[in-house]
DNA sequence: GAGCCACCCGTTTTT
DNA sequence: CGGGTGGCTC
């Protein structure tokens, strides 16, 4: 093919970079390390085949993990000159989902106006099924049950496979729940989450020539992050990419974290045998990190059993060490960090947006928030209790998912009695059933009050009124502009007046919430070219955590390890490294879950460009309440000790602590307080001995005060032989014992 | 039907 | 600690 000036998209790539963006047609894989240019590779591709004509911009579908990584994507393009872009197929899979299953909705026997259903919805499906089957919450708990239907889902297994998968009773109850879930769904007119990827697979299995026009149209298919793709989307992208055969996907086993999810490494790691003539890259060159941190990543995942064998390197220098901290408490763990912050800060000239400090769950984030706070520290924190869950929230939602899709009995009943307008559990039953009887929906039922029994004059008048007034709002629809009908129907409700009668703090917060709702309506009216109340609400039903979050933003951000993915930082905190909370005791016991926690740390420790602080606190309370002691990270324990660096913020802690010899901190001054220390014999650094040491005093919930005189076994069976201020000695489990060091 | 209180439970991680 | 639930009273 005779190229027209494409060498400017060629320019500053590596050759392996080069190779697999001016590659030939054919299925690729493309194993990028973290930090190797990927994202980098996957634009120039694009731009490349439209440059060089192989593709129009609308025959490339590209797949990306964030809705943020698809507008950094499309921002870049535009940057290219592809303006044209701005329309194209770049998005989630569960966004691009929507967009497929809007379009041939009438394919599956939904409504082009279907509703999105979060978990929470689908909980309260399952929850409603529950009862219909008369099975009690003890017995099965509604969560297990939409968690086994979700894998199923990703597994791409349908109700009636599923029945022959069953393996406990538990499992059986599901099996039961399954079929009748998804009638619902669909009477509902809705779809959920894993419906956006299942449900194209169905459409495009039953009808090959609706199948045959995507894969037509889609000449060119392109995935980020395929090792985090499950069953569902494997089977996507093997019906679409069918034709043209011209998959290119890009991924790294190694920072597969989504297995929960139903992600499922196969995918990735057996590529080369489902398209045995596909072309393989591997980038291994590291853009991001220094060598230190690179080599300290690579220490502790090498652990890992199934892994392709791969190592990073970098042009860049060893950079500092990897520095651990020990700290007493969670909030002295955060204190550490904030502190470390501003030294940084001071010494380095770095600005707020250079930290992220990173948390395996999200309940970490209060007591590091608390001292963020404390110092006057901006900060901005992804994730947590998401916007646009927030109960009020949900409620506004609910009146306009009712509007634009009148069959959604879910979202009627969460309305139905809020604001409180006596239209209780009792009434509502009734209602139901009536609907049940003449086979229709909740919402005509209401419509016919006078036909349904035991009801009083004044509820009858009470539910006709509230059918009116949706009634009303869905005729006006379409007539009157998304922004509009919100506003105007919130209003109607009086739910803010409510709240604003109400007065407490929490009314007001509320308030405000739903204020900030209607401004994001009208924001999406501004920006968007069709506005509809159906676009605003997939908007929102598929925004994610990071998508919001704004990176020029001058704060130090808070996140998940999850979160984390495909980000960057100068500077990168790894919190609460402690046996039990990362590693997560669930996940201890299995060598496959155990392998994808290794994979988070991996993921969390290569973002890090400049500097990576592990921290971990020696006590940390949970549930409010109970102090527990914790060990050390089985990962800290893994780290190559040649390029990592203790610091402690009780130097005395360490009786044997010599006046530092190492090399790391010699120009380091004024030192900072407290002072750091080297290690002294780090080869034989373990859990047991950072936590427990003869002659160490501790502190017993139950006994007291007393002095460790021996230690015996070590991880979960580890003892300590304690002689207590009663003079008595005792043999302390330390698994089960609350113990503090003093 | 609604409001109040006492208990219970939990928590990964997210599209 | 904080949210959800179930049982109680008005």
């Amino acid at each position: 093919m005779d190229q027209p000036n494409v060498n400017h998209l060629l320019e500053g790539l590596n050759p392996e970079q080069r190779r697999a963006v001016e590659c030939g047609d054919g299925p690729v894989l493309v194993l990028a390390g973290a930090g190797s240019g990927k994202t980098r590779v996957l634009i120039q591709r694009i731009a490349y085949l439209i440059a060089t004509g192989r593709a129009s911009a609308d025959e490339i579908m590209a797949v990306t993990f964030t809705n943020k990584a698809a507008g950094e994507m499309k921002e870049r393009l535009e940057r290219l000159g592809h303006t044209h872009l701005h329309h194209g197929w770049i998005g989630t899979f569960h966004s691009l989902g929507a967009r497929i299953l809007r379009r041939e909705a009438v394919h599956l026997g939904l409504e082009s106006t279907f509703n999105i259903y979060d978990q929470d919805d689908s909980l309260n499906c399952v929850k409603l099924i529950l009862d219909e089957l008369d099975i009690p919450g003890e017995r099965m708990p509604p969560r297990l049950a939409a968690h086994y239907i979700s894998q199923a889902k990703n597994a791409f297994v349908d109700p009636q496979q599923f029945k022959t998968m069953v393996e406990n009773d538990k499992m059986q109850m599901a099996a039961e729940v399954y079929p009748r879930y998804v009638q619902m769904l669909r009477a509902n007119n809705a779809v959920d989450f894993d419906d956006l990827l299942l449900l194209p697979v169905v459409l495009f299995r039953n009808h090959p020539n609706i199948l045959e026009y995507y894969q037509e149209k889609f000449r060119y298919i392109l995935v980020d992050e395929y090792q985090d793709t499950n069953r569902t989307q494997y089977h996507l992208l093997q019906l679409l990419a069918q034709k043209h055969r011209n998959l290119f996907v890009v991924g790294d086993d190694d920072q597969s974290i989504y297995r929960w999810r139903g992600a499922d490494l196969r995918n990735i790691l057996d590529f080369g045998r489902d398209y045995p003539d596909c072309q393989v890259f591997r980038l291994e060159q590291n853009y991001r990190s220094t060598q230190n941190i690179l080599d300290a990543a690579h220490s502790v995942i090498v652990k890992n059993q199934g892994r392709h064998e791969k190592r990073l390197w970098t042009q860049k220098e060893a950079g500092e060490k990897v520095h651990i901290i020990e700290a007493a408490s969670e909030r002295e763990e955060a204190e550490v960090i904030v502190q470390k912050i501003n030294e940084e800060f001071l010494s380095n000239k770095r600005t707020l947006r250079d930290f992220v400090i990173l948390y395996r769950t999200n309940a970490q984030s209060r007591a590091i928030e608390d001292a963020l706070r404390r110092h006057g520290i901006a900060y901005i924190i992804v994730g947590g209790i998401r916007f646009y869950e927030r109960k009020e929230i949900k409620d506004v939602l609910a009146y306009l998912k009712v509007v634009a899709n009148p069959l959604d009995s879910i979202s009627l009943r969460r309305i139905i009695n809020y604001p409180l307008r006596g239209i209780g559990e009792a009434t509502v039953r009734k209602i139901q059933n009536y609907a049940l009887q003449h086979r229709i929906t909740l919402l005509e039922a209401m419509k016919h009050t006078d036909e349904i029994e035991n009801l009083s004059p004044r509820l009858r008048h009470t539910i006709k009124a509230f059918y009116q007034f949706i009634a009303k709002y869905i005729s006006l629809k379409d007539k009157i502009s998304v922004t509009e009908l919100a506003n105007s129907m919130v209003e109607e409700t009086g739910i803010l007046q409510n709240f604003k009668a109400e007065g407490t703090p929490d009314a007001l917060t509320r308030m405000e919430n739903i204020r900030e709702l209607l401004n994001a309506i009208s924001e999406y009216a501004r920006n968007v070219e069709n506005p509809s109340l159906e676009g605003f609400l997939e908007q929102v039903s598929l925004i994610t955590d990071i998508d919001t979050w704004d990176d020029r933003s001058n704060a130090v951000s808070l996140m998940t390890l999850h979160s984390a993915k495909g980000l960057e930082f100068p500077v990168v905190f790894i919190s609460g490294l402690e046996e039990g909370l990362f590693p997560l005791s669930r996940n201890m016991d299995s060598q496959d879950e155990l392998e994808e926690e290794r994979r988070l740390f991996y993921v969390g420790a290569t973002r890090a460009r400049e500097k990576l602080y592990l921290t971990y606190a020696r006590t940390r309370s949970r549930f409010g309440e109970f102090q527990r002691n914790g060990m050390p990270s089985r990962f800290l324990n893994e780290l190559d000790p040649a390029v990592v660096e203790l610091f402690q913020t009780r130097p005395a802690y360490y009786s044997r602590s010599r006046p530092s010899s190492g090399s790391a901190h010699r120009h380091r001054a004024p030192r900072p307080e407290p002072e750091p220390q080297a290690m002294p014999d780090y080869e034989n650094f373990s859990q047991e001995q950072v936590l427990f040491r003869k002659g160490m005093r501790i502190r017993h919930s139950h006994f007291g005060a007393g002095r460790v005189e021996a230690i015996e076994g070590h991880g979960e069976n580890m003892k300590i032989v304690v002689a207590f201020g009663d003079g008595r000695i005792r043999k302390i489990m330390v698994k089960y014992a609350t113990i503090e060091i003093l």
